[in-house]
DNA sequence: CGGCAATTGTTGTCGTCAACAACAATCTTT
DNA sequence: AAAGATTGTTGTTGACGACAACAATTGCCG
């Protein structure tokens, strides 16, 4: 639906233009500003992108209320039970005062749960429990759709390419 | 007086060797943790790069103390001089309260000037002072510094595919 | 022309998220 | 046993997005 296609090019944007004293400008509509040197940096592209895909993530997983960083967290503790708070929040880059409330939320839904462990009484093994277990089957049905969105947005290929491109970051 | 210096240490492509000892279940070393679904999402995969790269930008320009999102507003209004902050806000896809704080700070830095506008009394004609317009010179050679980080950590060729397949987004 | 709706900048609130600091309880090292 | 490091926790700060309310101003429509 984003019909913005900026491929316009316009060159009124190239020199540095100073009307000393003049504050109304020439009036410009709504898609005919330039970017300038914005285009070209790969941050803003991403920063834009991935606004869109965690927007459509969470729309997408509005029904079961699961935001990204919930998913990523069962998902982390569904493949490998029994991790600590400190090893989770290490292995997805989260901040572990961080992850404090992200699985004070899950506990609080009976999602996942906190065990003493024995041979360690400072951490906890986080397990999902039987009912998050289920419910991060539902959730992954769910991601799955959100990413065909992703394929329909920016096309199969391109998908594949990018995770490629980016396989060294996750 | 944000200096926050990050050094939020994403330990993606090197692996640190350090011992989780999680005691409850299996023993895992930080770099063996599965990530099962979370791979192949490209969200995932997409919000662990844009962070770094952010944290690079931000790194990069530090000693200017110039964000991203300051960035791109100095960008747009050096290439279009006059805008009203309505036209920037819907451009950059920032709230306009949120730019009214943007501005404020550029403002009080002698970057960026907010000129009443004769021909409609509410709005704001935006450009950059004549030391914005410097400065910017100055920040866009360590932009493109912070563009060369990028190629380092992904290769040129896969920078330009990306900048392609996300142009729709910019 | 006059009144009403829409727009612009502004202020403020709320919630998310990253970075840090401090702390108690508990290992680990020496 | 003492010193130092790690784990989970609490709390603070700051950047950021989403909203809501508001005054000033403009545009529209009857």
């Amino acid at each position: 639906m984003s019909e913005r296609t900026n491929q316009g090019e316009i060159d009124i944007a190239t020199s540095p233009r100073k009307r000393t004293g003049n504050g109304a400008a020439r009036h410009h509509d709504a898609d005919e500003i330039g970017l300038d040197a914005l285009v070209g940096h790969a941050g803003y592209a991403v920063r834009r992108f991935q606004i869109w895909i965690f927007q459509d993530f969470i729309k997408t997983l509005a029904d079961v209320d699961i935001r990204p960083t919930q998913y990523s967290v069962m998902t982390v503790i569904g493949a490998n039970p029994g991790l600590s708070q400190m090893a989770v929040a290490k292995r997805l880059g989260i901040e572990r005062a961080r992850l404090v409330h992200l699985l004070d939320s899950l506990e609080s839904r009976r999602l996942v749960k906190r065990i003493k462990s024995k041979t360690d009484r400072r951490s906890h093994a986080l397990h999902l429990t039987a009912q998050g277990e289920t419910a991060l089957a539902k959730f992954k049905r769910l991601a799955a759709e959100h990413e065909r969105h992703v394929e329909e947005k920016i096309g199969k290929e391109n998908r594949e390419h990018l995770l490629r491109i980016l396989a060294g970051f996750t």
